[in-house]
RNA sequence: GGGCGGGUAGCUCAGCGGCAGAGCGCUGGCCUUACAAGCCGGAUGUCGCAGGUUCAAAUCCUGUCCCGCCCA
């Protein structure tokens, strides 16, 4: 085995474990009829197809692989089930952009042409998504990759259709919808996004009433609206009932004054607000909710005004073939000449916007298809609320019920060629809808006619990812892996899609496999910029994980973040989202996939926000090298050993035995944290554990015993060592795939184990030995030596100068055990011999500094080498502390109520740290007549 | 308008009834044979604001002010 180089770089060693890990199969789930292993199973959210990764992929591909590492390493048959989804409109407008520069529209194209060219486009570009999640060290069982337009995934979704539609959950139907006049197809609810608090005008114009009477009041109404285009198709003009401005219009007409059309005047409580505006509404039933609701209360007529591209249709007269946002100007224009508009005034609303194309969306009516939504969403409410399926973190829950109880139907039929064609026939002679699992009928079921056409439109994307826990398991077939990996235990995702793909896989989970399809919903954050905003390439925020991984300078970075702007002001914007590049010098070094992973793991899950900072990670990369150089440092003195040849005796020597009990506390606490979903929590504790109790006390006090003569202690040393090191690396190995396995592979290890460290057992309850009374003594020796050397620092001592140590206690155990450690006390203080062990009282030790750990009193010698004033400080800054302390101690003890409500154990403990401030104080007070010494 | 988060050290965040914590940054000293991507020390807080409950509140309750997200 060759020398390993001083620094660790993830670079040379990642790639390499990658390829061996597929090369030996280690992520792939059994289907070997008689593995009888219990099951963990992870679906993973399809990323699109035209997506490349980005942080948040970054996320949950990081907890997942934490999640299914550890749970392979505990012996489970895992499945994580890899995926891409085929993204409908994003995919259609990347090839149609295409189409686009080569002078090609997709209608010049037809339908099969168009498909065939996205299909092309998905081979060549489609999906290296999945081979970036591999750079990150993602386990997932890679061959069983699906796609969601695959043939039997394609068979699923034409099945479950089929289902609910012989079932009457869905059906066909006329409403208002939102229409994407960009992408030119209806969208679901879900895909409509407002923007709030845009700034826009309220403006009036009067409709002349027909056949006024001056003497009754104005002769003219009043309407306010934000919209005055679509006043050409206004069918009626509502105010309230109570409304005593109105009164004398009940029942009357207005005149349309573009439009050869009276309108009427209707009284309506439910749309109209008396305060709002002039308290008269113009209504639109074709192109808005309100009014189309209103509409159908008073049977108005619905005209529709606009083209699916968005212009001014024939039923607009002399505006007929404007662009929508043109004809509002004309249509003001217009009423000036007329002189009939009002005024105006600037109003903040809320603008409904696509998803996709970012177009502001328009609400049309138009016929399509819908899932009956109701009595999916019961049981899938239900199921939360039995317990069923546990949603974590659980103020989630709350969110969860309030969307399905106010669920509306699901408009799933989408204008677009790319997707899953509904499979739906009709008959060309009588219309008649025929719904098929397998093609088109040979002849209409009503009239016989042999020619009949498919629906022309696609299904929604998220219908198929609906599926996704069970279509991609074989279903409808009765399959082994569904059999054995439905449903799946553990589903993790950002919250945002908690309606759009959460929920619906909730409901068709249950609906058409009986059970729910996870038996826990993981929910955590987003990721956002060191500042807390939103990655968008319009901030030019975003960061390439990859580039992290890899290395990048921030020219590079701010290229890709920024595309197109000027360099000098991407890169400061770019700074500015990332204060701590500032100290980063001209790029990113190469991270490494270990310490992107780990830096994500450190945040809270249940952060809504994680906001990324690059320093952090180069604190975790710090901690990568760390352990690199633990192991490095342990090799060189385990280099020989082999632990099935070596004792297993139980340790004797207070450090083994006190790493070991460490050892067992850190791994409860990162099972415990991983089963709780607090990665957070896990990840910190073996951070902890590695690099503040492992490297800086562990490994320091071996020293002395490798550098000894007991040749016992030796052989008991370098065996816990390598135990411990071996284990710590099984712990760490799901947060830190390949920076462990380099490692491991080189590390002394039981001839049992396998040929990769992620096959190897995870460490947990087996080889928990926990052990308090060794933690607390090893508690003590280690506050004596902190306590002595921030003497020795506080007093300005070289830290190669060497001073004697005396110790004394009342505690003849804790003597005991510090005559034991008097090697490594003397070792780690530097004293001059070993030091001085002794009980209190007696004459003290001349020209000492004393201070005081616990019930031991330190006394560094410091005569002739020590600034007495120095010393004085010192003693006065430990007085004022202890003083305070001591005042609050006192307080509270000189309660009475406090004495008798506080539970006893409560006010034990505060007895005692009053006397324990006393002691201390007393001996400040000898430590003060002892400055006398020291001159 | 309804709902949900958040406001704790200079920054990013844990903690959610019993002595205010971590990482980074800051700072003093050190190339101590695993690691300077390091080691040994140190400083740092009206826990958004105002009330209340409690022996005890960063933590529970009420109100309030900011910030963010979701829904209508």
């Amino acid at each position: 085995m060759h020398e390993l180089p001083k620094a660790y770089e993830p670079v040379d060693v990642e790639p390499r474990w990658y390829k061996f890990w597929m090369d030996n199969g280690v992520f792939q789930a059994s289907v070997a009829p008689e593995d009888n292993r219990p099951t963990y199973v992870i679906p993973m959210p399809p990323p699109n197809v035209t997506g490349a990764l980005h942080m948040g992929h970054a996320l949950f591909g990081t907890i997942q692989d934490v999640l299914i590492r550890r749970a392979r390493m505990q012996g489970f048959n895992t499945l994580w089930q890899p995926g891409i989804d085929h993204a409908g409109i994003a995919t259609q407008t990347v090839v149609e952009r295409q189409l686009k520069r080569e002078g090609l529209s997709r209608h010049e194209l037809g339908r099969e042409a168009f498909t065939e060219r996205v299909w092309q486009w998905k081979e060549q570009s489609g999906g290296r998504i999945a081979e970036q999640l591999r750079v990150l060290g993602c386990s997932a069982d890679w061959p069983r990759l699906k796609f969601t337009m695959d043939p039997d995934l394609s068979r699923a979704v034409r099945e479950a259709f089929v289902r609910l539609y012989e079932q009457g959950l869905i059906y066909r139907a006329t409403r208002l919808v939102n229409w994407d006049v960009g992408s030119q197809t209806v969208l679901s609810d879900l895909e409509v996004e407002s923007d709030e608090n845009v700034q826009g005008e309220l403006y009036e114009f009067a409709y002349p009433v027909v056949d006024a009477d001056a003497s009754l009041g104005a002769t003219e109404l009043i309407v306010a609206t934000t919209r005055p285009e679509t006043m050409l198709g206004d069918t009626a003009v509502a105010v309230h009932p109570d409304d005593p401005r109105y009164l004398h219009l009940h029942n009357k007409k207005v005149k349309h004054p573009f439009l050869d059309r009276q309108i009427p005047i209707i009284t309506d409580a439910i749309l109209v607000d008396r305060e709002f505006g002039t308290g008269a509404v113009k209504v639109t039933p074709a192109h808005d909710f309100n009014d189309f609701a209103t509409g159908k209360r008073h049977n108005l007529e619905e005209i529709n005004i606009f083209t699916l591209d968005g212009k001014m249709n024939e039923a607009c007269g002399e505006f007929a073939g404007l662009d929508r946002f043109e004809a509002r100007k004309a249509v003001k224009a217009r009423l000036m000449e007329l002189n009939l508009e009002r005024g105006s005034r600037p109003h903040l609303m809320t603008l409904p916007r696509s998803q996709r194309s970012g177009t502001i969306v328009e609400p049309m009516i138009s016929t399509q298809w819908f899932v009956k939504a109701a009595p999916l969403a019961e049981p899938a409410l239900e199921a939360v609320r039995s317990g069923q399926t546990q949603i974590l973190p659980a103020d989630w829950v709350k969110t969860y019920d309030h969307w399905l109880n106010n669920i509306q139907d699901w408009c799933i039929s989408r204008q677009l060629w790319w997707g899953h064609q509904i499979p739906a026939y009709y008959c060309d002679n009588c219309g008649t809808v025929h719904v098929s699992r397998d093609g088109a009928p040979a002849a209409c079921s009503q009239c016989g006619n042999t020619t009949l056409h498919q629906d022309e439109d696609v299904l929604d994307t998220w219908f198929s990812s609906g599926l996704w826990p069970f279509s991609t398991l074989g279903w409808p077939d009765d399959t082994l892996e569904l059999s054995r990996f439905y449903p799946a235990s553990d589903l993790a995702t950002a919250y945002d899609i908690l309606f759009f793909w959460v929920a619906r896989m909730m409901m068709m989970g249950i609906h058409f496999m009986g059970k729910p399809p996870f038996k826990r919903i993981l929910l955590h954050g987003m990721v956002v910029d060191e500042t807390g905003d939103k990655m968008s390439k319009v901030k030019g925020n975003t960061i390439d994980p990859l580039d992290l991984i890899h290395g990048c300078n921030f020219d590079e970075v701010v290229r890709k973040a920024l595309p197109g702007a000027p360099m000098a002001e991407a890169l400061s914007k770019f700074k500015k989202a990332y204060p701590s590049t500032a100290q980063m010098g001209t790029g990113f070094p190469a991270f490494g996939a270990d310490a992107i992973r780990f830096t994500l793991c450190s945040y809270s899950p249940q952060a809504r926000r994680i906001a990324l900072s690059p320093k952090r990670i180069e604190g975790y990369r710090n901690f990568c090298n760390k352990i690199y150089n633990a192991v490095r440092f342990s090799l060189n003195h385990l280099s020989d050993f082999q632990p099935d040849a070596a004792p297993q005796a139980a340790p004797k020597l207070l450090i083994n035995r006190w790493i070991l009990a460490r050892l067992s506390r850190a791994i409860r606490e990162c099972n415990q944290g991983v089963d709780e979903f607090r990665v957070d929590e896990a990840s910190g504790a073996l951070y902890h554990f590695f690099w503040d109790e492992l490297c800086d006390w562990y490994i320091e006090a071996t020293k002395p015993i490798f550098n000894g003569d007991n040749s016992a202690e030796r052989q008991e040393t370098l065996a816990t060592l390598a135990r411990v090191i071996e284990t710590a690396l099984r712990a760490l190995h799901p947060f830190m795939p390949f920076v462990t396995e380099e490692l491991w592979q080189r590390v002394p290890r039981p001839l049992s184990r396998p040929v990769s460290i992620a096959l190897a057992p995870y460490p947990g309850q087996s080889e928990d030995c926990p052990d308090p009374d060794a933690e607390r003594l090893m508690q003590t020796v280690m506050d004596v030596i902190s306590v002595a050397r921030s003497v020795r620092t506080e007093h300005d001592l070289h830290p190669s100068a060497t001073v004697p140590l005396v110790l004394r206690t009342g505690d003849a155990l804790l003597r005991d055990t510090l005559a034991q450690q008097a090697g490594l006390i003397q070792f780690l203080v530097r004293t001059a011999d070993a030091p001085e062990i002794c009980p209190p009282g007696g004459s003290r030790p001349k020209g000492s500094v004393l201070a005081v750990a616990g019930d031991v009193e330190v006394f560094v010698g410091l005569r002739g080498v020590v600034d007495p004033a120095k010393e004085h400080e010192r003693i006065e800054r430990g007085c004022k502390k202890l003083l305070k302390d001591k005042a609050n101690l006192e307080q509270r003890l000189n309660n009475p109520k406090f004495v008798e409500k506080a539970p006893p154990e409560v006010v034990a403990e505060i007895t005692n740290q009053l006397q324990a401030v006393i002691r201390q104080l007393q001996q400040l007070e000898i430590a003060r007549e002892l400055i006398e010494e020291l001159k």
